[in-house]
DNA sequence: CTATATTTTCCTGATT
DNA sequence: AAATCAGGAAAATATA
């Protein structure tokens, strides 16, 4: 699986020497997280390090290693931190953007705190982390230069179909009537 | 191959 | 200033 833009692993690469696996994703979402700590070839490298302190420690390496963690579902405090269960998982092979955005809200951990539920019972829900979706997303499509710009793009789209309703505050979005699936109680 | 739906890409301009 | 929002237009992709 490919999580990081080329860009993004040149700089990356460019900065840490290390020996991680340059195709591990710690979230993919095609991969439950048993999956990945089951699996010793998906066991990344440096999760036995202690931390990040082989990095230099310049402003722009602080910047790649966040852009790389966060689309990653990782947080500098470690992996092991996040409280990801194995339970109620969700493939996410949705083939719509809309189904795919609906269901990594309806599965935390793969979720990993990029989408936020607003209002869960009128379907509100909040982008927390744009960059991080827009990778998932073009992961899921295999397209590495997808951007939130594009993604919101295409969910700007779903207006009219009444796919999404809107809501007039930044990167909040709201189920319409023709979104299904997502209700509480529905499932 | 045709047609349609769903993005993806790009763009200009407005808003926060 | 940098992100985000609004859509138009057109290319690309997938599927029936």
């Amino acid at each position: 699986p490919l999580s990081l833009s080329h860009s993004n692993r040149v700089m990356l690469d460019s900065v840490t020497h290390s020996t991680f696996l340059p195709n591990t994703s710690f979230c993919d979402p095609l991969m439950s997280w048993t999956d990945l700590f089951s699996n010793e070839e998906y066991y990344p490298a440096f999760e036995h390090q202690t931390g990040y302190s082989f990095f230099t420690d310049t402003e722009e390496t602080k910047a790649a290693i966040k852009d790389y963690a966060d689309s990653n579902c990782l947080k500098t405090s470690g992996i092991k931190s996040q409280d990801c269960h194995s339970h109620s998982r969700t493939s996410l092979q949705s083939s719509h953007l809309w189904e795919f955005v609906r269901d990594l809200l309806l599965s935390p951990e793969e979720n990993c705190g990029i989408l936020e539920w607003e209002d869960r019972e009128q379907g509100i829900f909040r982008v927390v982390k744009s960059e991080a979706l827009a990778k998932m997303w073009g992961q899921r499509k295999k397209n590495d230069r997808m951007t939130y710009e594009k993604l919101s793009r295409a969910l700007r789209y779903y207006y009219k179909t009444g796919i999404l309703e809107r809501v007039d505050r930044r990167l909040v979005y709201k189920f319409g009537k023709n979104a299904h699936g997502w209700q509480e109680d529905k499932l």
